[in-house]
DNA sequence: GGGATAGTTCAATTATTCTTGAACTCTGGA
DNA sequence: TCCAGAGTTCAAGAATAATTGAACTATCCC
Protein backbone atom coordinates (compact mmCIF):
# COMPACT_ATOMS: atom_id res chain seq x y z
CA UNK A 1 0.00 0.00 0.00
CA UNK A 2 3.06 2.35 0.70
CA UNK A 3 4.01 3.47 -3.24
CA UNK A 4 7.42 3.71 -4.53
CA UNK A 5 9.76 5.55 -1.79
CA UNK A 6 11.21 8.44 -3.37
CA UNK A 7 14.97 7.72 -4.25
CA UNK A 8 15.72 10.44 -6.22
CA UNK A 9 17.01 10.81 -9.41
CA UNK A 10 20.65 9.87 -10.15
CA UNK A 11 22.14 11.59 -13.36
CA UNK A 12 20.66 15.14 -13.35
CA UNK A 13 22.92 18.32 -15.15
CA UNK A 14 23.05 20.72 -12.59
CA UNK A 15 22.74 24.11 -13.94
CA UNK A 16 21.29 26.90 -11.88
CA UNK A 17 21.65 24.41 -8.78
CA UNK A 18 18.89 25.84 -6.70
CA UNK A 19 15.40 24.34 -6.49
CA UNK A 20 13.69 24.73 -3.51
CA UNK A 21 11.00 21.57 -3.88
CA UNK A 22 7.95 22.28 -6.36
CA UNK A 23 9.89 21.97 -9.56
CA UNK A 24 8.24 22.01 -13.14
CA UNK A 25 9.93 20.39 -15.23
CA UNK A 26 12.84 17.52 -14.82
CA UNK A 27 12.57 13.96 -13.27
CA UNK A 28 11.59 13.63 -9.42
CA UNK A 29 8.06 14.41 -8.85
CA UNK A 30 6.62 17.95 -7.12
CA UNK A 31 4.42 17.31 -4.53
CA UNK A 32 0.83 17.90 -5.99
CA UNK A 33 2.14 15.52 -8.45
CA UNK A 34 3.22 12.82 -6.34
CA UNK A 35 -0.30 12.71 -4.35
CA UNK A 36 -1.71 12.74 -7.67
CA UNK A 37 0.40 9.56 -8.51
CA UNK A 38 -0.72 7.97 -5.39
CA UNK A 39 -4.17 8.58 -5.55
CA UNK A 40 -4.24 6.95 -8.54
CA UNK A 41 -1.76 4.06 -7.62
CA UNK A 42 -4.38 3.47 -5.20
CA UNK A 43 -7.60 3.25 -7.91
CA UNK A 44 -5.36 1.05 -9.89
CA UNK A 45 -5.07 -1.36 -6.99
CA UNK A 46 -9.00 -1.15 -5.54
CA UNK A 47 -9.58 -2.68 -9.65
CA UNK A 48 -6.39 -5.18 -9.84
CA UNK A 49 -4.62 -3.07 -12.18
CA UNK A 50 -0.54 -3.19 -11.58
CA UNK A 51 0.89 -0.41 -9.67
CA UNK A 52 2.97 1.40 -12.91
CA UNK A 53 -0.56 1.94 -14.48
CA UNK A 54 -1.65 3.84 -11.72
CA UNK A 55 1.36 6.06 -11.26
CA UNK A 56 1.49 6.40 -15.69
CA UNK A 57 -2.52 7.78 -15.70
CA UNK A 58 -2.60 9.63 -12.15
CA UNK A 59 0.83 11.71 -13.78
CA UNK A 60 -0.60 12.24 -17.28
CA UNK A 61 -3.80 13.16 -15.29
CA UNK A 62 -2.45 15.86 -13.41
CA UNK A 63 0.01 16.96 -15.96
CA UNK A 64 -0.86 20.38 -17.50
CA UNK A 65 1.27 19.38 -20.43
CA UNK A 66 1.88 16.45 -22.76
CA UNK A 67 4.37 13.93 -21.66
CA UNK A 68 6.65 11.35 -23.44
CA UNK A 69 7.07 8.48 -23.08
CA UNK A 70 10.94 8.60 -21.81
CA UNK A 71 9.38 11.54 -19.40
CA UNK A 72 7.33 9.58 -17.85
CA UNK A 73 9.63 6.61 -16.86
CA UNK A 74 12.09 9.32 -16.17
CA UNK A 75 9.52 11.25 -13.38
CA UNK A 76 8.40 8.16 -12.18
CA UNK A 77 11.80 6.29 -11.83
CA UNK A 78 10.47 3.35 -13.88
CA UNK A 79 11.98 1.29 -16.32
CA UNK A 80 11.14 2.08 -20.44
CA UNK A 81 9.79 -1.34 -20.48
CA UNK A 82 6.83 -0.65 -17.50
CA UNK A 83 5.90 2.46 -19.18
CA UNK A 84 5.68 0.83 -22.55
CA UNK A 85 3.58 -1.45 -21.25
CA UNK A 86 1.55 0.55 -18.94
CA UNK A 87 1.05 3.17 -21.74
CA UNK A 88 -0.26 0.49 -23.71
CA UNK A 89 -2.40 -0.85 -21.90
CA UNK A 90 -3.61 2.36 -21.28
CA UNK A 91 -3.68 3.51 -24.97
CA UNK A 92 -6.11 0.47 -25.40
CA UNK A 93 -8.31 0.74 -23.04
CA UNK A 94 -8.74 4.10 -24.11
CA UNK A 95 -8.04 6.03 -21.01
CA UNK A 96 -4.92 7.76 -22.68
CA UNK A 97 -4.36 9.17 -25.93
CA UNK A 98 -1.29 10.02 -28.42
CA UNK A 99 -0.90 13.70 -28.56
CA UNK A 100 -1.23 14.88 -32.11
CA UNK A 101 0.34 18.82 -33.40
CA UNK A 102 3.61 16.81 -32.25
CA UNK A 103 6.27 18.54 -32.78
CA UNK A 104 8.92 16.19 -31.61
CA UNK A 105 9.53 12.85 -32.88
CA UNK A 106 8.59 10.86 -30.46
CA UNK A 107 4.78 10.46 -29.26
CA UNK A 108 3.68 11.88 -26.28
CA UNK A 109 0.54 10.80 -24.13
CA UNK A 110 -2.22 13.24 -22.88
CA UNK A 111 -4.82 11.32 -20.56
CA UNK A 112 -8.47 11.30 -21.58
CA UNK A 113 -10.44 12.39 -18.62
CA UNK A 114 -14.12 11.62 -19.16
CA UNK A 115 -15.66 9.62 -16.77
CA UNK A 116 -17.41 7.66 -19.23
CA UNK A 117 -14.76 7.23 -21.79
CA UNK A 118 -12.56 5.51 -18.76
CA UNK A 119 -15.28 3.00 -17.23
CA UNK A 120 -16.51 1.87 -20.69
CA UNK A 121 -13.32 1.06 -21.75
CA UNK A 122 -12.31 -0.59 -18.33
CA UNK A 123 -15.77 -2.46 -18.60
CA UNK A 124 -15.37 -3.29 -21.67
CA UNK A 125 -11.32 -4.64 -21.73
CA UNK A 126 -11.77 -6.35 -18.17
CA UNK A 127 -15.29 -7.14 -17.09
CA UNK A 128 -16.75 -8.59 -20.42
CA UNK A 129 -14.72 -11.01 -21.76
CA UNK A 130 -15.58 -12.47 -18.43
CA UNK A 131 -18.93 -12.40 -18.87
CA UNK A 132 -18.88 -13.95 -22.03
CA UNK A 133 -16.92 -16.78 -21.37
CA UNK A 134 -18.83 -17.24 -18.47
CA UNK A 135 -21.44 -18.62 -20.42
CA UNK A 136 -19.54 -21.41 -22.17
CA UNK A 137 -18.75 -22.32 -18.39
CA UNK A 138 -22.91 -22.08 -17.42
CA UNK A 139 -23.72 -24.42 -20.37
CA UNK A 140 -21.42 -27.01 -18.96
CA UNK A 141 -22.60 -26.45 -15.59
CA UNK A 142 -26.42 -27.16 -16.88
CA UNK A 143 -25.80 -30.49 -18.83
CA UNK A 144 -23.72 -31.77 -16.26
CA UNK A 145 -26.64 -30.65 -13.26
CA UNK A 146 -28.87 -32.59 -15.60
CA UNK A 147 -27.16 -36.01 -14.53
CA UNK A 148 -26.82 -35.34 -11.14
CA UNK A 149 -28.60 -38.03 -9.55
CA UNK A 150 -32.12 -37.97 -8.90
CA UNK A 151 -31.83 -36.72 -5.18
CA UNK A 152 -29.94 -33.94 -5.46
CA UNK A 153 -31.47 -32.76 -9.05
CA UNK A 154 -34.05 -30.74 -8.39
CA UNK A 155 -31.87 -28.55 -5.94
CA UNK A 156 -28.75 -28.30 -8.27
CA UNK A 157 -31.29 -27.19 -11.13
CA UNK A 158 -32.46 -24.45 -9.23
CA UNK A 159 -28.84 -23.40 -8.40
CA UNK A 160 -28.20 -23.09 -11.99
CA UNK A 161 -31.01 -21.46 -12.85
CA UNK A 162 -29.89 -18.69 -10.18
CA UNK A 163 -26.92 -18.32 -11.93
CA UNK A 164 -28.06 -17.96 -15.40
CA UNK A 165 -30.17 -15.44 -13.96
CA UNK A 166 -27.42 -13.81 -12.33
CA UNK A 167 -24.95 -13.74 -15.60
CA UNK A 168 -28.34 -12.10 -17.65
CA UNK A 169 -28.41 -9.42 -14.95
CA UNK A 170 -24.65 -8.54 -14.87
CA UNK A 171 -25.08 -8.60 -18.39
CA UNK A 172 -28.13 -5.63 -18.56
CA UNK A 173 -26.05 -4.06 -15.75
CA UNK A 174 -22.71 -3.11 -17.95
CA UNK A 175 -24.73 -0.80 -20.40
CA UNK A 176 -26.83 0.83 -17.51
CA UNK A 177 -23.51 1.58 -15.44
CA UNK A 178 -21.78 3.28 -18.75
CA UNK A 179 -24.59 4.95 -19.11
CA UNK A 180 -24.67 6.38 -15.22
CA UNK A 181 -21.43 7.83 -15.61
CA UNK A 182 -21.52 8.75 -19.14
CA UNK A 183 -21.69 12.65 -18.95
CA UNK B 1 -6.18 -19.07 -14.41
CA UNK B 2 -5.82 -23.61 -14.20
CA UNK B 3 -7.50 -24.09 -11.04
CA UNK B 4 -5.90 -26.99 -8.98
CA UNK B 5 -4.91 -30.13 -10.50
CA UNK B 6 -7.00 -32.45 -8.60
CA UNK B 7 -4.19 -35.17 -7.29
CA UNK B 8 -6.82 -37.47 -5.67
CA UNK B 9 -6.32 -38.22 -1.95
CA UNK B 10 -4.50 -40.60 -0.30
CA UNK B 11 -6.12 -42.16 2.54
CA UNK B 12 -9.45 -43.27 1.77
CA UNK B 13 -10.96 -46.23 3.64
CA UNK B 14 -11.78 -48.88 0.54
CA UNK B 15 -14.79 -50.35 1.23
CA UNK B 16 -16.61 -51.90 -1.37
CA UNK B 17 -14.36 -50.16 -3.40
CA UNK B 18 -15.78 -49.60 -7.40
CA UNK B 19 -16.88 -46.05 -7.79
CA UNK B 20 -17.53 -45.09 -11.12
CA UNK B 21 -17.09 -41.34 -11.07
CA UNK B 22 -19.81 -39.72 -9.57
CA UNK B 23 -19.68 -39.75 -5.62
CA UNK B 24 -21.83 -38.99 -3.54
CA UNK B 25 -20.12 -37.71 -0.25
CA UNK B 26 -16.31 -38.04 0.62
CA UNK B 27 -13.15 -36.68 -0.77
CA UNK B 28 -12.80 -35.31 -4.22
CA UNK B 29 -15.49 -33.61 -6.28
CA UNK B 30 -18.00 -34.74 -8.35
CA UNK B 31 -17.42 -33.39 -11.86
CA UNK B 32 -20.62 -30.82 -11.43
CA UNK B 33 -18.68 -30.14 -8.02
CA UNK B 34 -15.70 -29.36 -10.05
CA UNK B 35 -17.76 -27.35 -12.17
CA UNK B 36 -19.33 -24.94 -9.93
CA UNK B 37 -16.15 -24.76 -7.72
CA UNK B 38 -14.19 -23.89 -10.88
CA UNK B 39 -16.89 -21.23 -12.11
CA UNK B 40 -16.62 -19.58 -8.60
CA UNK B 41 -13.00 -19.57 -8.50
CA UNK B 42 -12.93 -17.58 -12.11
CA UNK B 43 -15.32 -15.31 -10.36
CA UNK B 44 -13.46 -14.70 -7.17
CA UNK B 45 -10.41 -13.77 -9.39
CA UNK B 46 -12.02 -11.63 -11.28
CA UNK B 47 -13.17 -9.39 -8.28
CA UNK B 48 -9.86 -9.76 -6.82
CA UNK B 49 -10.42 -12.59 -4.16
CA UNK B 50 -8.26 -15.47 -3.34
CA UNK B 51 -8.86 -18.66 -4.94
CA UNK B 52 -9.33 -20.86 -1.94
CA UNK B 53 -12.40 -18.44 -1.34
CA UNK B 54 -13.72 -18.81 -4.38
CA UNK B 55 -13.24 -22.44 -4.06
CA UNK B 56 -14.89 -22.73 -0.75
CA UNK B 57 -18.10 -20.68 -1.94
CA UNK B 58 -18.57 -22.59 -4.98
CA UNK B 59 -18.51 -26.06 -2.91
CA UNK B 60 -20.96 -24.97 -0.68
CA UNK B 61 -23.15 -23.25 -3.16
CA UNK B 62 -23.53 -25.88 -5.33
CA UNK B 63 -24.21 -28.38 -2.62
CA UNK B 64 -26.97 -30.15 -1.23
CA UNK B 65 -26.43 -29.79 2.39
CA UNK B 66 -24.44 -27.78 5.17
CA UNK B 67 -21.08 -28.57 5.00
CA UNK B 68 -18.18 -28.44 8.02
CA UNK B 69 -14.82 -26.70 8.11
CA UNK B 70 -13.49 -29.98 7.86
CA UNK B 71 -15.67 -31.27 5.16
CA UNK B 72 -14.47 -28.54 3.20
CA UNK B 73 -11.40 -28.41 3.69
CA UNK B 74 -11.09 -32.30 2.97
CA UNK B 75 -13.39 -31.91 -0.20
CA UNK B 76 -11.38 -29.16 -1.60
CA UNK B 77 -7.71 -30.62 -0.86
CA UNK B 78 -7.02 -27.30 0.79
CA UNK B 79 -5.22 -26.79 4.48
CA UNK B 80 -7.37 -26.14 7.04
CA UNK B 81 -5.70 -22.93 7.58
CA UNK B 82 -6.95 -22.08 4.62
CA UNK B 83 -10.78 -22.76 5.27
CA UNK B 84 -10.78 -21.26 8.12
CA UNK B 85 -9.49 -18.00 7.09
CA UNK B 86 -11.93 -18.73 3.74
CA UNK B 87 -14.63 -19.19 5.80
CA UNK B 88 -14.37 -16.40 7.60
CA UNK B 89 -13.74 -14.18 5.01
CA UNK B 90 -16.76 -15.04 3.90
CA UNK B 91 -18.87 -15.46 7.15
CA UNK B 92 -17.76 -11.28 7.20
CA UNK B 93 -19.47 -10.55 3.81
CA UNK B 94 -22.40 -12.62 4.39
CA UNK B 95 -21.70 -14.70 1.79
CA UNK B 96 -22.26 -18.25 3.80
CA UNK B 97 -24.11 -18.71 7.16
CA UNK B 98 -23.41 -20.86 10.08
CA UNK B 99 -26.44 -23.28 9.62
CA UNK B 100 -28.92 -23.41 12.42
CA UNK B 101 -30.79 -26.89 13.51
CA UNK B 102 -27.58 -28.27 14.21
CA UNK B 103 -26.75 -32.03 15.44
CA UNK B 104 -23.37 -32.13 15.57
CA UNK B 105 -20.69 -30.54 17.80
CA UNK B 106 -18.65 -28.82 14.97
CA UNK B 107 -20.32 -25.87 12.85
CA UNK B 108 -22.01 -26.34 9.63
CA UNK B 109 -21.73 -24.10 6.47
CA UNK B 110 -24.75 -23.26 3.89
CA UNK B 111 -24.15 -20.41 0.99
CA UNK B 112 -26.07 -17.28 1.24
CA UNK B 113 -27.58 -17.46 -2.34
CA UNK B 114 -29.00 -14.28 -2.96
CA UNK B 115 -27.26 -11.75 -5.23
CA UNK B 116 -28.55 -8.50 -3.16
CA UNK B 117 -26.79 -9.78 0.10
CA UNK B 118 -23.60 -10.79 -1.41
CA UNK B 119 -23.48 -8.12 -3.36
CA UNK B 120 -23.83 -5.11 -0.96
CA UNK B 121 -21.91 -7.68 1.58
CA UNK B 122 -19.02 -7.30 -0.85
CA UNK B 123 -19.27 -4.00 -1.88
CA UNK B 124 -19.40 -2.75 1.95
CA UNK B 125 -16.39 -4.66 2.85
CA UNK B 126 -14.33 -4.20 -0.36
CA UNK B 127 -14.98 -1.17 -1.64
CA UNK B 128 -16.42 1.33 0.47
CA UNK B 129 -13.14 1.35 2.90
CA UNK B 130 -11.73 2.87 -0.41
CA UNK B 131 -14.37 5.42 -1.01
CA UNK B 132 -13.48 7.00 2.72
CA UNK B 133 -10.42 7.11 2.80
CA UNK B 134 -10.03 8.52 -0.86
CA UNK B 135 -11.65 11.54 0.71
CA UNK B 136 -8.38 12.24 2.60
CA UNK B 137 -6.46 11.78 -0.78
CA UNK B 138 -9.09 14.15 -2.18
CA UNK B 139 -8.43 16.71 0.37
CA UNK B 140 -4.48 16.59 1.09
CA UNK B 141 -4.98 16.97 -3.32
CA UNK B 142 -6.71 19.98 -3.24
CA UNK B 143 -4.77 21.86 -0.25
CA UNK B 144 -1.72 20.63 -2.82
CA UNK B 145 -3.54 22.14 -5.82
CA UNK B 146 -4.18 25.33 -3.92
CA UNK B 147 -0.38 26.09 -3.97
CA UNK B 148 0.72 25.21 -7.26
CA UNK B 149 3.03 27.58 -9.47
CA UNK B 150 -0.12 29.93 -10.74
CA UNK B 151 0.22 29.02 -14.57
CA UNK B 152 -0.46 25.39 -13.92
CA UNK B 153 -3.36 26.71 -10.96
CA UNK B 154 -6.76 27.01 -12.74
CA UNK B 155 -6.05 24.10 -14.88
CA UNK B 156 -5.27 21.98 -11.81
CA UNK B 157 -8.12 23.14 -9.66
CA UNK B 158 -10.34 21.79 -12.31
CA UNK B 159 -8.70 18.27 -12.38
CA UNK B 160 -9.23 17.88 -8.68
CA UNK B 161 -13.05 18.91 -9.13
CA UNK B 162 -13.38 16.47 -11.63
CA UNK B 163 -12.02 14.17 -9.17
CA UNK B 164 -14.69 15.43 -6.48
CA UNK B 165 -17.19 14.75 -8.86
CA UNK B 166 -16.07 11.65 -9.86
CA UNK B 167 -16.37 10.57 -6.35
CA UNK B 168 -19.76 11.80 -5.76
CA UNK B 169 -20.90 10.01 -8.51
CA UNK B 170 -19.03 6.53 -7.21
CA UNK B 171 -20.94 7.37 -3.85
CA UNK B 172 -24.23 7.49 -5.00
CA UNK B 173 -23.33 4.59 -7.33
CA UNK B 174 -22.92 2.17 -4.45
CA UNK B 175 -26.71 2.23 -2.87
CA UNK B 176 -28.07 2.20 -6.27
CA UNK B 177 -26.21 -1.12 -7.56
CA UNK B 178 -27.13 -2.75 -4.39
CA UNK B 179 -30.96 -1.76 -5.26
CA UNK B 180 -30.46 -2.78 -8.58
CA UNK B 181 -28.91 -6.43 -7.36
CA UNK B 182 -31.64 -6.94 -5.47
CA UNK B 183 -34.26 -9.15 -4.79
C1' DG C 1 -8.56 -33.34 35.38
C1' DG C 2 -7.56 -35.64 30.94
C1' DG C 3 -8.43 -36.50 26.30
C1' DA C 4 -10.61 -35.63 22.13
C1' DT C 5 -12.61 -32.61 18.64
C1' DA C 6 -13.20 -27.84 16.53
C1' DG C 7 -11.27 -23.93 15.19
C1' DT C 8 -7.76 -20.04 14.94
C1' DT C 9 -3.29 -17.94 14.25
C1' DC C 10 0.87 -16.94 12.15
C1' DA C 11 5.75 -17.70 10.53
C1' DA C 12 7.65 -20.08 6.72
C1' DT C 13 7.02 -21.72 2.22
C1' DT C 14 5.15 -21.53 -2.28
C1' DA C 15 2.83 -19.47 -6.09
C1' DT C 16 1.70 -15.50 -8.63
C1' DT C 17 2.34 -11.14 -10.55
C1' DC C 18 5.12 -7.02 -11.55
C1' DT C 19 9.27 -4.87 -12.87
C1' DT C 20 13.59 -4.58 -14.86
C1' DG C 21 17.05 -4.28 -18.35
C1' DA C 22 19.25 -5.96 -22.27
C1' DA C 23 18.42 -7.26 -26.92
C1' DC C 24 15.69 -6.29 -30.62
C1' DT C 25 12.90 -3.72 -34.45
C1' DC C 26 11.70 0.42 -36.91
C1' DT C 27 12.22 4.87 -38.68
C1' DG C 28 14.21 9.09 -40.06
C1' DG C 29 17.98 11.73 -41.03
C1' DA C 30 22.96 12.58 -42.60
C1' DT D 1 24.51 2.70 -45.71
C1' DC D 2 25.05 3.67 -41.10
C1' DC D 3 23.75 5.84 -36.97
C1' DA D 4 20.79 7.51 -33.28
C1' DG D 5 16.62 7.85 -31.00
C1' DA D 6 11.99 5.79 -29.99
C1' DG D 7 9.61 2.01 -28.73
C1' DT D 8 8.68 -3.03 -27.93
C1' DT D 9 9.51 -7.65 -26.15
C1' DC D 10 10.51 -11.04 -22.96
C1' DA D 11 13.41 -13.89 -19.82
C1' DA D 12 15.18 -13.31 -15.25
C1' DG D 13 14.82 -11.22 -10.87
C1' DA D 14 12.20 -8.80 -7.25
C1' DA D 15 8.10 -7.91 -4.87
C1' DT D 16 3.49 -9.43 -3.28
C1' DA D 17 0.03 -12.35 -2.04
C1' DA D 18 -1.80 -16.90 -0.82
C1' DT D 19 -1.25 -21.37 1.32
C1' DT D 20 0.42 -24.56 4.41
C1' DG D 21 1.15 -26.84 8.74
C1' DA D 22 2.29 -26.89 13.29
C1' DA D 23 1.39 -24.80 17.65
C1' DC D 24 -2.12 -22.93 20.12
C1' DT D 25 -6.86 -21.91 22.46
C1' DA D 26 -11.38 -23.28 23.62
C1' DT D 27 -14.98 -26.47 24.57
C1' DC D 28 -17.28 -30.60 25.45
C1' DC D 29 -17.70 -35.10 27.49
C1' DC D 30 -16.10 -38.85 30.26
Amino acid sequence: MAFQTSTASTSSTSHTSSRPVSVQSPAGLAPLEAEAVELFVGLAQVVGLPKSVGQIYGLLYISTVSLSLDEVAERLDISKGSASQGLKFLRQTGAVQVCEENDSRCDRYLAETGLRALASGFLKEQIEPHLENGEGRLDRLKRLAATAPAAERAHVLQRVKQLENWHRRASSLLPLLIRFLGK
